[in-house]
DNA sequence: ATCGCAAATGTAATCGGTTTCATTATGACT
DNA sequence: AGTCATAATGAAACCGATTACATTTGCGAT
């Protein structure tokens, strides 16, 4: 005796429909080759039954997992959960579903065993890696499946990425105190191995020598509130406090400006700060933040678009997305400068 | 002619060991029971060959998926991504994966046809609801697997549910106002449906009631820095001004204290906040936000124990987990109670 | 040596679909 | 009516493992 409540298989419809399985299967993937009369019947008896597909047959057979990996580096983050909310969106759009790894939740002895486990074309049919400290080498067998690189990248893992353009936003932000007559500019970074900072690094140069000016002195953060927090300390120790900050992401920024104010600055009149990224809560700090806008859902939804089509053609594509200044309260003219202008003007 | 570059299959494995599929197996899923030197045999076969499991093919045979599927209302917002990070823990220690699924993201038409595809014995082992705002109806059916309610629930939907006390918490923001000497409370409420929302209200209205006060005038938000912040302009628009305000999130919170502080107001000295959750951001706001600690990501590994322990013995408990108030500098005595103590005192 | 039992291993069924290939039905054209 | 192409359908192979059941092996007791 059958358990009654069992799920309808297709067989089930099959009878019922007074057809073969066969026929069932194509009336559910490919209607237009069978008979109008009999698609009805089917579809009668897929109704009366319940019936809907085992998608671990169909998968097996079709040698697809219909769902794609993300590789985060912090799930709890909502930088990264905004990437993965346009990734979302594109997948299901194509009827594909999102997993989703915490690189940082694995096993602290060897960080890498247990993520090669699910690079695996049984577990994903694709991988979208927005970690850039992970070992090229996990990457490196044949039963990985196609992978993209968002956002962060990995120095020696060839293959299609989506990027924002972290060099030109660090340079446009960097300009924008130069313009304000900002020269004492100092750099709040993310770690510096990381691949972000160093291409925001590289547009914080660049803006600095264009202006002749020498590299811009650093502090090191982890892209946290908390170090942008700790940072303040260590800026306020310095003998010559800076006139501006950019900082590599916003809520360094936030965390920085928390600090600040704390111990009596006032932004942006004694300092200027820029940020990156342009997260929701930066309208909303202490003083509306300027920052550089990324735009965080578009740069998931291309990464799982370029995925997508690695399948029908395969080709290390490299796409950077465009960022833009937003300016917001945070930023003034340097104090210098208004006297250098004040006395131009008595000149 | 074969694809050299084919994945190896378990036929292969136990051809090079010179033993049966069947002995492959057992290997790899109970090595106990097949002997020492046949093990040892078909170890070196499986390191020679790169030999992994289809996990496909074991687990339509083995009719479990592996995966965890977690339904979120929203997968950009910070709240939910930290208890999914907690959900995701408990799964990778029990060798399952997390699936996600933003339920805001489906097809507006019909948001639930979307869903219930993914609702299915064949794609998810499990699921952890979320979203409060689901219909019912939606896992009422055979093919539906095991549900587990977490941080927000659905009316009408039986099974285990892991929640915060929200009660409890909203009751002890208000008693913590009202021992400050607040007898103007308003409450910034989330959406008037929203379950969250509901029982934070019931603790509003248990303290108040405790002290004898009327029920707490509301202004409804969305749980989003953006209603918080519109909310403002609301409050200033009333004739009489609250001397505090409880508000459901911190989210909420944050973007009123924005626009109060825009218009001109101190924050405590003219009016106090209180929070709900306790965002990581909250401690580094305009003013560090009094709020209401709630354990994200103990929640959601709570809610994955739960939905691992429905396996063995299915039973719908209901699990509260406790929420503590965190004081910080966004709540100070009210100035009517600090007359009021002058005036006793001259008497 | 023989028996019996347990341990080790192999054979083949099974999971539930999709898809190839063969077969039959349909219909157009001469 | 006969021929042939095409459409519609069915039978059975297949995806790649796990596992029930059968068989063989090993070993101690008699």
């Amino acid at each position: 005796m059958k358990d009654p409540a069992a799920a309808p298989r297709i067989h089930d419809v099959a009878k019922l429909a007074g057809v073969s399985v066969a026929t069932v299967s194509r009336v559910l993937s490919n209607p237009s080759i069978v008979s109008e009369r009999t698609r009805q019947a089917v579809e009668k008896a897929v109704e009366e039954t319940g019936y809907t597909v085992n998608l671990m047959a169909r998968n097996l057979r079709q040698q697809q997992v219909g769902a794609v990996l993300a590789l985060v580096p912090n799930l709890a983050n909502p930088f990264f959960s905004e990437i993965l909310a346009g990734i979302s969106g594109t997948l299901r759009a194509e009827g594909l579903s999102l997993l989703v790894l915490d690189t940082r939740q694995t096993d602290p002895g060897s960080p890498s065993r247990g993520l090669r486990a699910y690079l695996n074309r049984s577990r994903a049919d694709g991988v979208i890696v927005l970690d850039g400290s992970l070992d090229p080498a996990l990457f490196d067998h044949a039963a990985c499946p196609p992978v993209v690189q968002a956002c962060e990248w990995i120095d020696g893992l060839v293959g299609p990425r989506v990027l924002a353009d972290n060099t030109s936003g660090a340079r446009m932000a960097v300009e924008h105190l130069l313009g304000l007559g900002h020269r004492r500019i100092l750099h709040l970074t993310g770690p510096s191995a990381n691949t972000l900072s160093q291409s925001r690094a590289a547009g914080v140069a660049a803006a600095l020598a264009a202006a002749g000016l020498p590299p811009a002195p650093r502090i090191e953060g982890a892209f946290t509130l908390k170090s942008g927090h700790a940072a303040s300390a260590a800026l306020l120790a310095q003998a010559e406090l800076p006139s501006a900050v950019f900082c590599d992401n916003d809520e360094m920024a936030i965390g920085l400006m928390a600090g600040l104010r704390a111990a009596g600055l006032r932004i942006p009149e004694d300092i200027s700060i820029v940020g990156f990224d342009n997260i929701e809560m930066s309208a909303y700090a202490s003083v509306p933040l300027t920052t550089v806008r990324q735009k965080r859902a578009q740069l998931g939804r291309r990464a799982a678009e370029t995925l997508l089509a690695q399948r029908s053609a395969p080709a290390p594509t490299e796409l950077i997305l465009p960022v833009e200044l937003v300016v917001r309260d945070s930023t003034a003219p340097a104090r210098d400068h208004l006297r250098v202008a004040a006395r131009d003007r008595s000149a």
